[in-house]
DNA sequence: GTCTAGTTTGACCGAACGGTCAGACTCACG
DNA sequence: CGTGAGTCTGACCGTTCGGTCAAACTAGAC
């Protein structure tokens, strides 16, 4: 599928202008896949090279030639990961038609918990024990972005485009309701039983819960 | 191995029948509460005993003790707070007020990720993860107890009592949207900014969310 | 005070972990 | 083909972890 990673992105944390190898293309690639599955899965601490080495079918000696450290790994994830994670947030256009931009958000995010429920697990992980690895981008990239598009809810609503909600906790419920899907999985499917996909129920429920929230 | 002097009787459940000394009953304590405070902030994999003991105040074999291995410990904080977890649930009245019974479950938990966000991130970890230690209560007990209470909600819904929503995805995002507090409190401070109380916020936010959501 | 069941600990163990290293192997290119 | 940069690995290291054990200590009933 197409949860590749690019893997130009983590050689540039040095001053090396070196050009990657068809090799460490392709084998930095799959560690960063097998990294994902296990971090995901497992958490930070719970996660093992070893493990990781076997699913990217690598030695561990391998893999740390190509990372220098199980760190560096997860930060190579977390980093490729939050432009991904929080660009259907940007592109909400202040422009545009302030229920539809909205819907528009929480449904990309909602399909985001479907196609990428390992990115969404791994975020969860990493702020549920506080965000040790990640502390900086939250308050400062993210509080930035927030606040803007809060700005932007703020002026629809003063206009009467939307009824009058707290901007960021409207965000908030946004997050929360999509990626409970992802995040908490298995006591979804272990609610409504086996053979039922999740997210197709949640979608029209999500749909009637923002519509009738955001209504003037 | 002979266990004829091993103390592991666990009395503090209901199956209690031998006597638990004084001693007993303030280490067993002092452990659970140091526990929860370490599985909680760092997983059960990234949890140690040297911590959880150190924070209780005992020696790491000490801890042993009291309590036959590090699962045992996870295991006895996760059963004695499932019940806590699903009174508001269960305490949904058939008899009562719709929209008040579930505004009041909603209140409730909202609550309870203000007071007891440490039992929140406890479930959390052990769900974003596969629920390792947990499974067979997510498929039996919470599946019945949620589909008994989603019949509830949908006879209510047919007598024009509440909106036509989905019942399990109406709880579902009761559950998402108070625990997201207790869960994502790093983030949710993050954003918000230092010196304001994310829940004193949430409290209007859902009311109104659901007073929308849930009005004929 | 005596005795015993209950409690506590320093020292220790094997396994698992993240990481290192010297050297062997492979690939691309002249 | 030769060659050097790039790639790979078995063996190994120091640390940390969960857990054990014998022995020492304590509480409290008699």
């Amino acid at each position: 599928m197409a949860d590749d990673l690019d893997p130009r992105d983590f050689t540039s944390d040095d001053d090396g202008k070196r050009p990657l190898t068809r090799i460490q293309k392709v084998n930095r690639g799959k560690i960063l896949e097998a990294a994902l599955d296990v971090f995901s899965a497992h958490g930070f601490r719970g996660a093992t090279l070893d493990q990781i080495a076997a699913e990217a079918g690598l030695s561990k000696p391998n893999v740390l030639y190509y990372f220098p450290s199980k760190e560096a790994i997860h930060a190579a994830l977390l980093e490729g990961l939050l432009d991904i994670w929080l660009a259907p947030l940007r592109a909400i256009d202040p422009a545009g038609e302030p229920r539809e931009e909205i819907m528009r958000y929480m449904r990309r995010k909602l399909e985001m918990s479907r196609e990428m429920p390992r990115e969404s697990r791994l975020f969860a992980n990493e702020v549920l024990q506080g965000a040790p690895r990640m502390g900086a981008g939250l308050s400062t990239d993210l509080k930035t972005l927030v606040d803007e598009k809060a700005k932007v809810i703020e002026g629809w609503i003063a206009e009467g485009r939307l009824a009058p909600v707290d901007p960021h906790h409207l965000i908030f419920s946004i997050w929360a309701l999509t990626q409970h899907y992802a995040d908490f999985d298995t006591q979804v499917r272990a609610v409504l039983g086996p053979g039922k996909d999740p997210i197709e129920g949640a979608a029209p429920f999500l749909d009637m819960l923002f519509a009738r929230l955001l209504k003037p």
